[in-house]
DNA sequence: CAGTTTACTGTACAACTGTACAGACATCCA
DNA sequence: TGGATGTCTGTACAGTTGTACAGTAAACTG
């Protein structure tokens, strides 16, 4: 549901639904034919299209860069280094709210280093490096810190956290109760330090 | 390897292969055959001993955490309370460099909270509850955050840190070169706070 | 020693996997 | 109009999946 799997082309909600399904079941735990199920299509469709589950799941890598790079597009550039860069956090932020599948692919993705044959950690470092660049070249980005801490500590932040949280809010859930007051919900901290020289 | 496949039983073998397995490639990427093959035996014996495939996720989550158990107990518990809980992180700690498949299969299991049949999370959250609660009536341990805030601290300082850190060395080699320097890597820095009330 | 339980192998099976391909239908350009 | 191109279905196939089971070898029990 979460990336509009209603109208555009097949092509398109064949894509979807296999963003969706690699979120909750994993690759190897999603089958040609529940993605093609899923789009309302039958398998020989899938493989008209993207030829192999391979193929499949680079488009799918490729269609998380773009809604990035879109979010960051998307967030004004006007103001201080620090304004911008806030504005292009919660826009991203704001990404991932709207297409929870994102975060589900991510997650796994990203913390699967070994035996995951994708790209996407790689290019999304890329785009934030170049994304901390321009900030630090444009204004005031401060560069007290290497570049290459500042870049980590974007990821880290904003990913980070995605990943964590269910595991506080499964734990909360189970200390608290069901019914959770929620308020008392101790919150995350997560961030990168210089190390001790 | 890790957990010391080269002698005991035949079904402790299976089981160990099947947490390395496990560990690298997920339930689902992992094939009864491929651990029959990895522990030396048939498909037939691990059917024999341990009927299903979901019956052998049980016996590898139980393994897991008798490990913890056992770290734990070994950890002495003279002197301060903060100096017991700090004996028991580094058991814990030691235990799981001991045993990296460990980690690997509680990143799987803990982050994918949608999907996992398992309980193993519920289970650890237990485990930590109870060390904290004895920590708390035995000695000193601050009871100016509420209990709740401290299981989710440990837990979250534990583990956090042993899923995150593939994401930050993966960046790091990408940003700095493939021959790191290593000692310029930004610290990863986890843990919980109280909400704002 | 015989008898029983346990460990273990090998094979069999239905269900499912990814991929290939022949053909039906639609769309578009000459 | 007619051919070409692209979209889409249905079926087919070889390989893998989890599980069942008959039978052999070994270990234990009396």
């Amino acid at each position: 549901m979460s990336t509009g799997t209603e109208d555009f082309t097949a092509k398109a909600r064949i894509r979807n639904a296999a963003l969706d399904l690699f979120a909750d079941f994993g690759e190897t735990g999603t089958s040609m034919r529940a993605i093609a199920a899923a789009a309302g299509v039958t398998v020989g469709l899938v493989v008209h299209h993207y030829q192999t589950k391979d193929g499949l799941r680079d488009a799918v890598e490729e269609r998380i860069v773009d809604l990035f790079d879109e979010a960051i597009a998307q967030a004004p550039t006007s103001g201080g280094a620090r304004e911008v860069a806030a504005a292009r956090d919660a826009s991203v932020a704001r990404m991932l709210e709207q297409d929870p599948a994102v975060v589900g692919y991510l997650r796994r993705a990203l913390l699967d280093a070994t035996g995951h044959k994708g790209m996407i950690l790689h290019k999304l470092t890329d785009l934030t490096a170049r994304q901390v660049a321009t900030l630090r070249t444009a204004g005031l980005a401060s560069t007290d810190h290497p570049d290459s801490s500042q870049v980590i500590g974007v990821l880290v932040r904003q990913l980070g956290q995605l990943f964590l949280q269910p595991m506080v809010d499964s734990a909360w859930e189970q200390l608290a109760g069901p019914r959770a007051p929620e308020d008392g919900k101790p919150r995350l901290v997560i961030g990168v330090a210089d190390p001790e020289s």
